[in-house]
DNA sequence: AAGGGTCTTGGACACTTGACCTACTCCACG
DNA sequence: CGTGGAGTAGGTCAAGTGTCCAAGACCCTT
């Protein structure tokens, strides 16, 4: 097995921990499980991390930021308001559909950190990034299209996100894909409502 | 330990796993720890469930129409339109604030039974169960009030729980109360709007 | 070339898990 | 009665878990 120094070793695990996750489910996700996915050995991820948790820990972190970075990338913007507000959620909805496991996983991890106290911070984290995300989306359209939003935008965001995570969620149940464009699409319109 | 049937043994088990999931979450959940909780040894699990596996299964059952119950009688029927959807969404949000671990167990069992296929049924059945008591709720509020929906209401119901299942998910990570009474009312607004 | 960090290995550890088994106790019924 | 099946206790089992360690392999510096 290849040398390779420590810091990249590191990432490289989280990226495997990730696959592995995302692939088999997190309680499937055990460090001999991780390690085999690299080809290395075990002892590895204990020198590379204090522990699995704190791996678990830089999973949730890059997979949040990961996260609003492909949402963002996902979005083409239109011309005027309606169109952009449709993008948004269509883009953000395309990336559902490509990658319906690891939408699970997003939601693996948020029980799991919500389980204890220690790992609850994380979940904060990863829920203030995720509306810091669709924040600055909203700042996008606004400023794209040179229009205003008539209530404050983190509340905005909030909807947005309880938005698409429900809908997410649902679709992963039932994989009913009309319906939940449907429900976007109507989430969209009244969002729209509240452009000025 | 007392002597008990069967068939209630099987409803003790049902209820103490719940509890014990409830507490300490889904993976907390072994045989063993369920045995523990009645204070009966754990072969009575094996002697009234063919599986750990078959158990969950009738725990996703139960709980899925306790829920339904619960939201149902949470509901204080108003007067008008607009103070009956309004009670119905603030006496679902009483629900999860009296009861948040519960909330939290039914994302851990839905991420777990979606997570092989075996189980995945499951997760349709929970979500259309908590479809079909979100329309007849929607249906009482058209009868007790005379009005009717623009929108078919299975649609209606299905952005609903997209709206409660995003709010309730959010809060868990951030506690934070007044936004999430905020969105829903935001959000009972827009569906008034769809009444007729 | 020698030395000394830096990485890697494979195995061992203490423990938990779901599953299963056998010997037993109890109680209703014939 | 007493007998048979329903219910119980407690233990065993193999497999799996996170964690840790001693030993060696590697590579850069001096």
């Amino acid at each position: 097995m290849p040398r390779v120094p420590a810091d990249e070793r590191r990432a490289d695990l989280v990226q495997a921990a990730i696959q592995v996750a995302t692939r088999e489910g997190l309680a499937a996700t055990t460090t001999r499980r991780i390690a085999q996915e690299l080809g290395i050995s075990v002892g590895i991820v204990h020198y590379c991390f204090r522990s699995k948790e704190e791996l678990l820990h830089e999973v949730i972190r890059v997979i949040a930021e990961a996260q609003v970075v492909a949402a963002r990338a996902a979005i083409v913007p239109g011309g005027d308001v309606a169109t952009s507000v449709r993008n948004a959620f269509l883009g953000f909805w395309q990336l559902v559909e490509a990658t319906p496991q690891a939408q699970l996983l997003t939601y693996e991890l948020t029980t799991w950190a919500l389980r204890n106290a220690e790992t609850e911070p994380l979940a904060k984290e990863q829920r203030a990034s995720q509306l810091a995300g669709i924040e600055a989306i909203l700042a996008d359209i606004s400023a794209a299209t040179g229009c205003e939003w008539k209530v404050a935008t983190d509340q905005l965001a909030r909807m947005t996100l309880a938005i698409t995570d429900g809908v997410t969620l649902g679709w992963l149940a039932d994989r009913d894909t009309a319906s939940a464009v449907q429900s976007l699409e109507a989430f969209a319109d009244q969002l729209l409502a509240l452009a000025v």
